[in-house]
DNA sequence: CAAAATACTGACACAAGTGACAGCTTTTAG
DNA sequence: CTAAAAGCTGTCACTTGTGTCAGTATTTTG
């Protein structure tokens, strides 16, 4: 299949550069809109403005580019995780967590929506991830919560559940978007919107977990 | 484009209908792991177990189908949504709800799928559903639980915000179980596991409203 | 049991998309 | 300023998938 024998001469050219990074935008819009088989290259070169050759220039084939895009989602999610240390008061973190992944849902809605639809078919181009990065980084977050109970600093929750609680809560904003606009008969989120949201679960999953929202 | 115009004699045939009900399930699986652009009715075909014209004589196009299986699948949100009303106590209520949720991801988590899937790529097909019986829904339980908080039954929580919150916290099991099932390094979630997420979701969403787990 | 209704199927026509590549143009470097 | 490098593009070959249809097989019914 594609073997990786391009050009791809250094990876500095300035005009190679502004071109890649406008196909990733564009792909982005593509894949987040109509997942990886409903994307078709000709449509993300036309939201580019540049003929379809002109992808393939710069990215050998589909996958190749999806799994570009795959890796800045991925970068994103990564920097997205606050880090939550054992000594951090669990009021402060967690408040502090919910505010950042709700916001990390009103910025990058595209990102959020292409990791989902990757999860639900069958994440075929994260498997190592999940197995390299992923799980360790749940496991040493869940460890830290759990120490937070075990010195009675918080009620007795399950730190998995707990976290996949604030994920799915949080993420639910950028990847059911419409579901939520229909629900509020509204055509979009403003940022008000995302500020009650993120008050909500605040006070939700603290009183919910026996802490006190801080000030 | 394609005119409902074939044989389709009467809806009653036995054959027919078992055919039909065995098209459907194929095609729920597929659209479930694919997507709607990723699945083929080739592959739906071999699923069945029957060659591809023979989907084609029970269902004329792709989207038929596909609109086919979208119904079943509302049809099941519909009856999931246990009936909250006004006079019902809120602790019990809502804590039955999220039992009913979590169990409708354990039982379907296909039609989760599906249903997500749907949603994140622009609902296509859902703008009427949205309008004509979704919002009016929603709008309901949210006034019932509004009451509540007016009545002083419960913490002042956006109702909106906390149907959101149950809704993504529960299908999470269903759209993600993927990713939750790489954090957990397990293959797949057993019973006692949506038994746990049952309880930690009570505990969590009922506490952080005010309310106190019912015995 | 025969004719009508229903069920089934292979073959065909068509459309959309991917990836390769030769040759052209622009940019860069010496 | 000129040659090499980098960038660009139209065209072609190929694959996959959809939907139609004519004709065949099976089932139902009177």
């Amino acid at each position: 299949m594609s073997k990786d024998s391009r050009p791809k001469p250094y990876k500095s050219g300035r005009i190679r550069q502004d071109n890649e990074a406008q196909i990733l935008r564009s792909a982005e819009q593509e894949f987040a809109e109509k997942g990886f088989e409903g994307a078709s290259i000709n449509s993300i070169a036309k939201r580019a403005g540049i003929p379809r050759s002109n992808v393939h220039y710069y990215f050998n084939s589909k996958l190749d580019l999806y799994v570009a895009v795959l890796n800045g989602v991925i970068e994103l999610w990564n920097e997205a995780f606050s880090k939550i240390k054992p000594e951090d008061d669990p009021a402060e973190a967690l408040a502090t967590y919910i505010r950042s992944k709700v916001m990390y849902s009103r910025s990058y809605p595209l990102a959020s929506k292409i990791f989902a639809s990757e999860i639900m078919h069958g994440a075929p181009n994260l498997s190592n991830y999940f197995k390299e990065e992923f799980r360790p980084w749940v496991k040493k977050k869940a460890a830290v919560i759990q120490d937070w109970v075990d010195m009675g600093k918080m009620d007795p929750v399950d730190p998995y559940h707990l976290i996949f609680l604030i994920w799915s809560a949080t993420q639910h904003y950028a990847d059911f978007d419409l579901q939520v606009c229909a629900a509020l008969g509204k055509s979009r989120l403003s940022k008000a919107d995302f500020e009650k949201v993120s008050d909500t679960l605040m006070t939700i999953v603290l009183k919910g977990c026996g802490l006190k929202v801080p000030a």
